[in-house]
DNA sequence: AAGCCGGGGTG
DNA sequence: CACCCAGGCTT
């Protein structure tokens, strides 16, 4: 805490004390760095200045301002928190741990987070940056990501915390986690605890903390089928158990390769859309490529020209003029598409 | 306990 | 390319 200056890495909810508002910055930051998810901050805080405003906002819209920050179900929990605390508790924010556990999204690092900050309660975070300067420190060998680490460093941690002031020494803590004990050449020269560090009295800082699991990539095939029917198109929103919930995307064709544009299995999809219209095929773009933790998509965008005027069946599927297609909100691989084509019209 | 969920920065 | 980030939910 006497290394700690608040200044040092300003943010905008370092001094605040509207629970509401240090919800959000927390919600957002998960598994987000700060300098990516500040700007998502004020587009929040200024749409939606109370929990109310945000809890009455259709779902659509909470999507499109979290639109490329990633994780969605985040979004989706925010909203679903937002209306419970509206309805439920009368648009009184939870004002302790126990309380603000209850939120979907959630979790015991937020709710230390939240009730440490702004209820003054001694809970201790847990997050990626305390586990590292602990694990540093005391020289510990517990691999962080298995559930006995959880209990380990948690017991640590709130014998550690500073009973008067939790939510300074929280905040410390992860700073110092984030700017001098940081994942790779850790600044061990200015460092005011190197002198009792076990890890760098044994030199282990680029071996602590200890991660065992090692995730497996699955490599997938989207086709997506960009159609213009007399500067009309087509977009569908996702569901089920898959990536991307709640986004939108264009009719999209799933394979175990990239497709030849002439294969049986788009002509079929495509008679299938446009119920028999006339088509064209105008021009095929990708292959695009994103990674995500487990998955590798890869992305062809297939534009269609269809001389009719639509006739959709399958009511999964919404017709929208070219126009609007910034209306909705995308995966990241789609928004770049789009973009790459200047196919966003008008903005906003 | 393990698997899944994004996007971006860094070395 | 591997690793990490102010984690949480589902199975």
């Amino acid at each position: 805490m006497a290394w700690y200056r608040p200044t040092y890495r300003p943010m905008p909810w370092k001094a605040e004390k509207d629970a509401y508002k240090v919800w959000l910055s927390e919600i957002i930051l998960q598994q987000t760095r700060v300098e990516q998810g500040l700007p998502y901050y004020l587009k929040f805080t200024e749409t939606y200045p109370t929990v109310r405003h945000l809890a009455q906002a259709p779902a659509d819209d909470v999507m499109k301002l979290w639109q490329g920050l990633g994780y969605y179900s985040r979004a989706r929990n925010l909203h679903a928190a937002a209306k419970y605390i509206d309805a439920e508790l009368d648009g009184k924010f939870p004002d302790n741990y126990e309380a603000l556990l209850l939120l979907k999204g959630v979790g015991e690092y937020t709710a230390a987070a939240i009730s440490s900050f702004v209820f003054n309660e001694p809970r201790a975070v847990l997050d990626g940056n305390v586990y590292r300067v602990l694990a540093r420190y005391f020289g510990i060998q517990t691999p962080i990501d298995s559930p006995i680490a959880k209990r380990e460093f948690g017991v640590l941690a709130n014998e550690l915390i500073a009973q008067q002031r939790p939510g300074i020494y929280n905040q410390a803590i992860m700073d110092f986690g984030a700017t001098l004990c940081k994942p790779a050449q850790p600044l061990c020269g200015t460092c005011p605890l190197a002198a009792k560090c076990v890890a760098k009295k044994e030199n282990l800082q680029d071996k602590l903390p200890i991660k065992a699991g090692k995730i497996k990539q699955r490599e997938r095939f989207f086709h997506y089928f960009v159609i213009d029917a007399h500067g009309q198109s087509v977009v569908e929103q996702r569901t089920g158990k898959d990536i991307w919930q709640e986004l939108y995307q264009f009719p999209m064709l799933e394979a175990e390769e990239i497709l030849q544009p002439e294969s049986d299995a788009i002509a079929t999809f495509l008679q299938e859309l446009t119920q028999d219209a006339k088509w064209q095929l105008t021009r095929q773009k990708g292959p695009y490529t994103q990674k995500l933790t487990h998955q590798k998509i890869n992305a062809v965008f297939i534009e269609i020209a269809v001389a009719e005027k639509l006739n959709l069946t399958d009511t999964r599927f919404k017709t929208t003029e070219r126009e609007k297609l910034n209306n909705f909100a995308f995966p990241k691989i789609i928004d770049c598409y789009l973009k790459d084509n200047r196919l966003y019209l008008s903005l906003t």
